[in-house]
DNA sequence: GGAGATTGTTATATACGATGACAATTCCGG
DNA sequence: CCGGAATTGTCATCGTATATAACAATCTCC
């Protein structure tokens, strides 16, 4: 079993422009490459709209979560979000820092956090939601409902 | 301007799964979300068709690349990539220490280096290529081929 | 010919995630 | 109810991939 290199990350802060007279081979075929394209362009969009919020996708994701699900544990959080406890525990760190989500301790459960947004948390949780929409909208510009909708069930198919 | 964060990174070795009783509020709705799903689906895939090549997707790439257009300037790759020329170089020197390509001065510009795969890396593209297609292939077993094509000619749109 | 852009290169910093260890606590089989 | 196994949060450490900024060599264009 060999180690699993690091998975494939978007790196540009730029968009991926097609560069003129550069041909790309078998790329233009394979999903895998349009994903990464399209996943650059959303995150471009996400940067954009939320400027000024200190905000990245997966501390969106966070809020979000923790917001929907109030009295998590830390564990279930990074499970979630796909990554490592100590993963998950630096993201809640950075919450509780902001004042974002608060920690209680658990009556059932004394080796768990419970993680609960305080009202400030909620408070940017919303503007946030408004925020991203806004970028959802500006970027899903290019298709129509229809395709928007699509795409969603299509990704959703893929993905399992 | 506030300095970008870094890119939304698809950061786990392991599908995304969804998580029985929690809540995932709007996330449900966003396509940003369902990118990331998707991608890190396919990253896996890619992965384990690849294993043992030492591979990775921007690798993969970058042989495509050059194969494509020998002769290519580092700086060019780059830009193909979306990322910095350092980035590029590296990637370059990864390839060259593999034997998989050559630089080459160009008559026509003693600054840049023109890349060129040697015979091996030409095997190891055909290789790969077969590997990744299957991993595609198995990966989007999930669609019907036409969902395939619709899915493909969506993101395109949307990456622009 | 010279100013300014481009190319490759190097050094440095940063961000994010994994892994592996640890103590406290909970769960569970007997 | 007891003791081993699993879980939780935490911490320290590592690895990878990126960016930025500087530099010399070279090219472009006026």
């Amino acid at each position: 079993m060999s180690k699993p290199p690091s998975p494939h990350r978007p790196r540009a802060l730029a968009p991926i422009e097609r560069v003129p007279g550069v041909s790309y081979g078998v790329l233009d075929e394979l999903l895998g490459y349009a994903l990464r394209r399209a996943q650059v362009a959303m995150f471009l969009s996400f940067h954009r709209a939320t400027r000024g919020l200190g905000i990245t996708p997966p501390r969106f994701s966070a809020l979000v979560i923790v917001g929907a699900n109030p009295g998590l544990s830390q564990s279930t959080l990074g499970a979630v979000l796909g990554i490592a406890r100590s993963g998950a525990m630096l993201l809640a760190d950075w919450m509780v820092g902001r004042r974002l989500v608060e920690r209680r301790r658990r009556p059932d459960d004394a080796r768990a956090w419970g993680l609960h947004l305080t009202r400030r948390g909620a408070e940017l949780v919303e503007k946030m939601r408004r925020a991203v929409a806004q970028a959802e909208r500006r970027q899903a510009a290019r298709l129509t409902a229809a395709e928007r909708r699509e795409l969603l069930r299509l990704l959703e198919k893929l993905a399992g």
